[in-house]
DNA sequence: TAACCTACGGAACAAAATATTCCGTTCTAG
DNA sequence: CTAGAACGGAATATTTTGTTCCGTAGGTTA
């Protein structure tokens, strides 16, 4: 559980303790390149057996749940943050914008709609989050600091735009990601520019994704 | 072959020639959405066995290099139709890049990526198709329109994103398209403003993503 | 009209992929 | 020294899917 000390290195109960995390980045690096990726994918890439897997995750569903949260409870803390911070409203809310695209939760929840089905807490999970993410985005409008005519639901879409920002290289993907997102900032900090064109998305539309086929 | 004239609306030749467009308009559709769909689901949405399909396209790989060839001539079209445009270098380069996001010539460049072995004439022909947004890039930033520090290469990448932008309804993904675009058009216009940070992706790094695995 | 041929629908087939189970092995704690 | 946790990875059962095949209908020609 302890990701900070590299603990008693040796013992049977310190591998599998590292395997935990291992396993866990394994499996997100891979479904975030191919969300349809087998499971013997993650394993391979964690350098584990298949059953190190099994042992932890009934199911691949269920590892695919994880997962999710996880993503989720790191937005959650960074609005949370970005709530509690004191500064001026335009660099809280952008740097909000930077942590999530950097945590890079929305290769998961954008990749893997659709692709199972969601749990009742996770639903309750991205309740909470959506109505972070809410108040995080009034905040900044309210303040005035934001482009005429945007809503909160335009912050997923710039999400999901930038997680399909795709290189081999993933250290060049997350470089190239804030290329981007300092782009769309400017555009989203244009306080005297035309609204843009069109209805932004419904919370409807966004959601309706996820409902497994 | 003729798209305009509904023609003698009967006879077996008509129809098969009726289905040509379906066929294509079918695997489009339903490619776009799901990169690995059976050729079954082709068949279903175009209304017609799965004979009609092989009669036409010998096996999948060769139907999904149509549809790329396809977009890739639409792609150059229209670059070649913004080298012939005459008004203002602005107005000339905004509206090659809305163009090519209504033709949505990236859903399928970007999905199918690496998922088939590309064709020697596919190559040639993007080649040619990057040649000449290479023009049409130069026009614009060399009339000082454009944001210092941009490259060719961040065309693809914004592309990308925005065919990146999926509702269920169609319709409303190309409005929503739009409205991003236009965000980032205002980014891509700001000539006083800062550069981007990071270096562009360079052509390596967005062609190697090509490589059958 | 009759033979013929093209385009087609869709079942059947074979091959590939993949989630999950199972069993023998290794390593550690006590 | 031994019981058992943790593991590696082959084997299994199932599903998915590309492709082939065959019987039929509609149109064409002689």
């Amino acid at each position: 559980m302890e990701t900070t000390t590299p603990a008693p290195m040796s013992g049977r109960k310190a591998q599998a303790a590292r395997n935990d995390q291992t396993i866990l980045q394994a499996a997100r690096a891979v479904f975030v390149a191919d969300p349809g990726a087998p499971i013997a994918a993650v394993a391979e890439r964690a350098g584990v057996g298949i059953s190190a897997l099994y042992r932890r995750y009934a199911s691949k569903e269920i590892l695919l749940r994880k997962l999710c949260s996880d993503g989720l409870k790191i937005y959650i803390a960074e609005a949370e943050a970005a709530l509690a911070d004191e500064r001026d409203p335009w660099s809280v809310f952008a740097d909000f914008m930077r942590r999530i695209v950097d945590a890079d939760t929305h290769s998961l929840t954008l990749n893997l709609a659709g692709t199972f089905a969601p749990d009742e807490d996770l639903f309750r999970e991205s309740e909470y989050a959506e109505s972070l993410a809410v108040r995080v985005f009034e905040r900044a409008r309210d303040a005035g600091v934001l482009r005429p005519g945007l809503e909160v639901s335009d912050l997923s879409m710039v999400f999901e735009q930038l997680a399909a920002v795709h290189l081999v290289d993933e250290e060049r993907t997350v470089e190239m990601r804030h290329r981007y997102l300092e782009l769309i900032l400017d555009g989203l900090h244009l306080t005297s520019a035309e609204p843009l064109p069109g209805p932004p998305p419904t919370p409807e539309e966004i959601g309706r994704r996820w409902i497994v086929t």
